[in-house]
DNA sequence: CGAGTTGTTGAAATGACTCAATGTTAGTGG
DNA sequence: CCACTAACATTGAGTCATTTCAACAACTCG
């Protein structure tokens, strides 16, 4: 590994919410007993139903994380990209990746080994307080988009899904913001429970208000305020990667207190 | 506080995921932080919206737990019973409630400033590393919920919710299992994401099919194995309170290994 | 070029919702 | 103890969103 990987990689560490507020050389520690893996386009980063043994972030390349159901159908996640985390789950022992998350792209991967990652958890306390933050946060996510699969109808949520998907892979082009990934109808339709034709008809039907700008695997958002206007409440959170985690400053302080 | 209730408390508090694992001295010292609260029925645990300030385990009675829509609709998560923890956010700073949670029942809480809990975090860790795994359970047990949401009509949904309400609040009787919760028809509406017609007209047919035994907000399961087929595939989680954590025991061998 | 994927569109079927009418039960206060 | 009320439950008819199925068009890639 050369030098100048080497400090991109340690960046990454420091800007991803699992390792925020770590001293540069505990992030030295940690990226020590790092492995820098890449997964070819197409290939499983972590894989439905294998014991949760690694835990990774992502440094360059997308991935689509999905979940099957016992009668064959999938359905979609989320999308990861780069600078992301999966599989905290692998810190703990005897578990089960509940997904399986799959390269889209090329992906390179920083991964530790859970047994790795748990004596991290050891060594710097700070990193369980900040995956248990990350965790709550999800959990947050995940209720808001359930509780939006039970009140809302198609529309909306594929509105709402645009959005997020915009915010995260989102290109500037001429006619708007551009969806930088291959999203076929099927993608869409799995990612917030519908059938491609659903999704199909309503693209097509916002395509003749201007409001997206659509091609083969390829959706473009030419007005973002119509979205919204369609999806109704904007998302609360601010997802992904906020705030570092302030309890551990917080515990510092309370450390030196009890000291005295 | 009577010795009696102290050393029940004691009981509960080491019997919960949170604090499993921990010595009995421990468990003590985090019984002195501890305030018991009664929340009449109805009353609010926690309130959506509100700042994430306390953590708590119910000792006595049934909880809610609601979400409430922008445009004012309800849903219903889930129930809490005896036992469980809830609020396990107040150990984050500025985190708000993302959820209510009111009390079924007259209610008895055992519970925690926030500060406090953070506290209890730096002076045990494994306190951090046993709600890790909590959130993590929660969140498979969401996904997998979110997943069925997508997949799963009225009926499957409408099975699978009475079949989890039977093991948390499952009461034999003469007819079968009876589900000991005031369960209005808008109730279990509200936990699918269903009308209350379309659950009153489905149990009717239950009813005739001898598959359960409803009365006005109590409901009976006659045969679980005919639900169970209808719900489809199992739920494949252990769900609530599953193994201590054993991550714990192995950090402490690795603390000792590094050690030396 | 042909084959396979991807996307579009129509018509019919359907599951679930809406709305309204009516029945049933539990609790209240006289 | 009764009538009264409010909450809960049932049922039917009509409607709507979404799915299903089928046919076809468009694009990509070897």
């Amino acid at each position: 590994m050369d030098e100048s990987a080497q400090s991109e990689h340690l960046n990454c560490i420091l800007s991803n919410p699992v390792f925020a507020g770590l001293p540069a050389l505990a992030a030295a520690d940690v990226l020590a007993v790092s492995r820098l893996r890449s997964i070819a386009a197409g290939g499983v980063l972590v894989a439905q139903g294998a014991t949760a043994d690694r835990f990774g972030i992502l440094l360059r390349g997308r991935a689509r994380m999905t979940q099957l159901t016992s009668d064959g159908r999938q359905i979609a996640l989320r999308y990861l990209v780069a600078g992301q985390e999966f599989g905290l789950i692998a810190a703990l022992p005897d578990m089960v990746y509940p997904v399986t998350i799959e390269a889209v792209d090329d992906c390179q991967v920083l991964c530790w080994a859970g047994g790795r990652l748990a004596e991290l958890f050891l060594r710097y306390p700070q990193i369980g307080l900040n995956a248990l933050r990350i965790m709550v946060i999800r959990n947050q996510e995940l209720q808001a988009r359930y509780r939006q699969q039970l009140t809302e109808r198609v529309e909306q949520r594929l509105a709402r899904a645009l959005l997020r998907l915009v915010t995260i892979a989102g290109e500037d082009i001429p006619q708007g913001r551009l969806i930088n990934l291959p999203l076929a109808r099927e993608d869409l339709a799995e990612l917030i429970g519908a059938t491609l034709f659903t999704v199909s008809r309503t693209l097509s039907q916002w395509e003749q208000s201007g409001i997206v700008c659509s091609g083969r695997e390829r959706i473009a958002i030419c007005h973002l305020d119509a979205l919204e206007e369609i999806a109704g409440e904007p998302e609360p959170l601010p997802s992904e990667c906020v705030a570092p985690c302030a309890l551990a400053e917080l515990l510092t302080a309370k450390r030196a207190a009890l000291a005295t």
